[in-house]
DNA sequence: CGACGATTTGACTCCACTCAACTTCCGTGG
DNA sequence: CCACGGAAGTTGAGTGGAGTCAAATCGTCG
């Protein structure tokens, strides 16, 4: 209630050892993708991808800031973007995590980005003009379906993460975060084992609601249960599946996100 | 991160002394609906109207419950609808509010309702066929934009809500949530003034993530700030919206959402 | 090695939760 | 009419979990 000024975290300037970023052609995406492709005949798909063109981001770097005006929005080839929102006061949500397949930069509020997104490993995205991808959009249904599509399975991963935010506990929230990266592992690598998070725990607790001192503890937790493993601070095993989905309340694959 | 049980929130039986619920043709629902009628013709909107019947609700009851095979999706002619989602263990988020002119019950996983429904208030909406929806949206690329329009307003919606259950304070909560209602109202009733809440401690708990005496010690905290008043517990005016605004994190009257 | 950033760990504080009492408001029935 | 009971809300006391502040450790790079 009182304004207090809000120390802004301190923004990690590079992540030190980064492996490199997930790297995955679109058609691999299973689940998770805003559809453009497939339903389209060829002439139209042409015309769709005329209006693409590939760009790049480093780390940190931003794609799209929050309340710039819109140009296009972005199809994510490589690479993790985050998608978030800052007060005034520096603190900072972090409303979801797109990968691969997924668009991002889509939400306006009066012909503004609504949120910022920022590339949380080195990334290759398509970028489309949104007046012309909108105009494209009204004369196919297949199109606009799949756009609808995405955006519902958007706003299911939003509605999850509410009661993740909402009601969990902190180590509750962590195995619920460390649960879902390891299903985008999966999807994206098609097989098991350690994987990284591409995230420092100033994103992650940005993410969860939580501080790092937090997420660090939560973390520690869940090692010592034998839970999950440590290989490096952002590289992490799943020893115990089973358990960690009990912990994280994940009780299926669903409402891997699309579009936001 | 332990099981233990957690005690399910009584529900109340019944909100005594409610008020009549808001009532409102669809048409006057400015920024907040799922623009079915407009943009069709005659011929088409006959087509759209034959899928739909309207259906009544009492105050509590379910208009569908989450794991449900989905049959249908409705859009509010009147009255509340809460949209949310319960663990095992009794923990509730509701997820939004939606008011007439929304839609509620579209979000599927896997065919099945993703959320639960429940009439805040008696309610009045009209069921629509989600199978014949999909195909009649799939032929008029029109139908499906006001779709994707709807499921974008939602989405930022959701996105909004994560940062207010994420970053923000207790009383911070529940001024975004007093001056989120009094948005609603003013949208609904075209005036200022005193307004009706339609939902108890226990409710607004489950939506902000936190507990009935929080919300409660939060609400007279403001109170005696002299930035609310309350007329009756459920009953509530706008002192001083500026600050209501300010201590809420509220920057605009977007994100009114639509569907879901 | 030494510096710096990221993370972990520790000590302490405080906000929100828990448990419990109490008040208010209805409705019911003696 | 008033007593009683139940439900919703408020308020108080005490606890606990997550935040805050600070120090220690680890890892990387110059």
């Amino acid at each position: 209630m009182d304004s207090k000024a809000y120390p802004r975290q301190p923004r990690g300037v590079a992540l030190t050892g980064l492996k490199p970023t997930p790297d995955l052609p679109c058609d691999r995406c299973v689940g998770r993708h805003l559809n453009l492709c497939k339903p389209l005949d060829e002439g139209r798909l042409q015309q769709l991808l005329a209006l693409g063109s590939i760009r790049h981001w480093r780390r940190h770097q931003v794609l799209f800031r929050a309340g710039d005006r819109i140009s296009s929005f972005f199809k994510i080839r490589k690479g993790l973007v985050s998608v978030s929102r800052t007060l005034d006061d520096g603190r900072r949500q972090i409303v979801a995590v797109r990968a691969p397949g997924d668009c991002v930069g889509y939400l306006d509020r009066d012909g503004r980005y609504a949120f910022e997104g920022e590339a949380l490993t080195d990334v290759e995205a398509c970028s489309f003009d949104r007046r012309r991808f909108d105009v494209l959009a009204a004369e196919n249904p297949d199109l606009a379906a799949a756009l609808a599509t995405a955006l519902s399975s958007a706003l299911a991963e939003a509605a999850e993460s509410m009661l993740v935010v909402g009601k969990l506990r902190s180590t509750e929230r962590v195995a619920h975060f460390l649960g879902k990266m390891a299903v985008l592992h999966r999807h994206l690598n098609a097989r098991p084992g350690p994987f990284q998070l591409y995230m420092n725990r100033s994103e992650i607790a940005d993410h969860l609601g939580l501080t790092i001192e937090t997420v660090s503890r939560s973390m520690t937790k869940l090692k010592e249960r034998a839970v999950i493993g440590l290989i490096e601070s952002d590289e992490v095993i799943v020893l115990d599946d089973a358990k960690l989905r009990e912990i994280g309340k994940i009780d299926d694959d669903v409402g891997v996100g699309a579009i936001g």
